[in-house]
DNA sequence: CGTACGCTTGACAAGCTTCAACATAAGTGG
DNA sequence: CCACTTATGTTGAAGCTTGTCAAGCGTACG
């Protein structure tokens, strides 16, 4: 993959034709709210830039000026660190509804890079330029809070998964959460296409390649997924969701005795 | 450790006789901006509540209704989430500076459980009932979203520790953390009163007692430090470093080939 | 058509956890 | 104040999970 270059200004635009996927309705947006508090009419949103990334293209790298917040519409954003010994960390995946470079505000520069996975909507709000009323400001600003505190709580609950769970675990848990919705409605089954590579997966969940790859066999086997390349199926979310909470095994585990 | 209850009202009021310890300067806090913004001048900050906390007291519990962000002025806290299987998983240490609690202030209810390590003092701010001019709001809330995106990196730098380093590396960098502005003094050893169990530290950095204790062990054979229960000397920091850090680390070896 | 990269699998080694035992420190009640 | 109890810290041995190295396969892209 070519390192591609950062988007230009010019770059950002309304996108009129958004390709043949679905965009995730301002409803289900993590910035929706936002951008309530900016412009009460949802047909009229002009603070609002919307933009379009090819896939593996650069929406901003790590230590580049601050130049807005954004929310996935469609597609899929991988945020990642540069290591010294020129590997990358990936940080953490973003998808419709989720926001990106909210770690960035309060600093003028973006902490980590962030790239496409696949042809990606995009939707900016350059937070460090609003001009509203106070009072408006006001609400903008709690809203903000919000979406940072949310963020906060997602990456403490990452930073327990990666403390207590096993890979089998972690790989579990990563799945259903890319399941999202579908497994609090009650799906039995989930068919996936995965954005990311193993690597990025595997980079993620801080596991090797060759685990993650023994797992998803061993998952395969047991009747619980099925894998082909990107092309994911969770059969049994139920026995995945058992799989993914290590606390409910032990119990079960205590009561087969 | 016998599960103390949560503190009363009643029990935060100003503290006059700080016992023998030193408290950290307002200058030094990590919500000193906040109280600027709330209040120009440091003799009077009539809206900052002073606490002390007994050794091993709540300060609040997961669950319950939010009642301000706190500041560590002394001692030491940590913050838990209670696990299914009534095990504890530790989320952070909070040391003089630290702020406490500011994944719960757009929340109404704290995600976590915070417990004093040692005999502690605290600031708190009810940022929930804060009144003031429109003005100065907007620059407290600023203050807030700059606090919230601090704490934001630092759990994002946590979960990279936990994805990339293996225990040696975890308790190198929990170490030298301890240590803090003395690391970057260019201090060569510093000793520590560490304030918390073996037990809570290996909780932190995932790993197992027993391995904690081992590689503690190995650190001391080694000369990097000096380990006695909770009195630790780091008695050689740049190696200790060297050991932090895996990419140069790696760096290093490719040299010596 | 070839090269590069991603994915998969096997074999082996290393790191870490678990289990068990013991030592030491910290509370508790007589 | 001491004996008792409990928690915490330390150490050894065994076993399992995971990482590393190596190789083969498939696919994407120039």
């Amino acid at each position: 993959m070519s390192k591609s270059n950062a988007v230009s200004e010019q770059w950002l635009r309304e996108v009129t034709t958004p390709l043949g996927q679905s965009r995730v309705p301002c409803r289900q947006c993590g910035l929706n709210d936002l951008c309530d508090t900016l412009e009460p009419s949802p047909d009229d949103r002009s603070f609002v830039q919307r933009g379009r990334l090819g896939s593996g293209q650069l929406l901003f790298s790590a230590g580049e000026p601050f130049h807005g917040v954004y929310a996935v519409t469609s597609g899929a954003i991988k945020t990642y660190a540069a290591l010294d010994n020129d590997q990358e960390q990936v940080v953490d995946f973003h998808f419709p509804g989720d926001t990106v470079g909210l770690d960035a505000v309060d600093r003028g520069a973006y902490t980590y890079a962030a790239r496409a996975l696949s042809e990606t909507l995009v939707c900016r709000i350059d937070v460090a330029n609003v001009h509203v009323t106070d009072e408006r400001f006001r609400e903008f600003q709690s809203e903000m809070i919000r979406a940072m505190g949310e963020q906060l709580r997602h990456e403490q609950s990452l930073s327990i998964l990666l403390r207590k769970q096993n890979a089998e675990q972690r790989i579990a848990t990563f799945l259903l959460s890319l399941a999202g919705p579908s497994v609090w409605a009650g799906a039995q089954s989930v068919d996936l296409k995965l954005p990311m590579s193993r690597k990025d997966i595997a980079n993620y969940l801080g596991v090797a390649v060759e685990t993650l790859c023994r797992l998803f066999k061993r998952l395969q086997d047991e009747g619980l997924i099925s894998s082909q390349g990107r092309q994911v199926g969770l059969l049994n979310i139920p026995a995945l969701s058992a799989l993914a909470r290590p606390a409910e095994r032990k119990a079960a585990e205590a009561c087969a005795l």
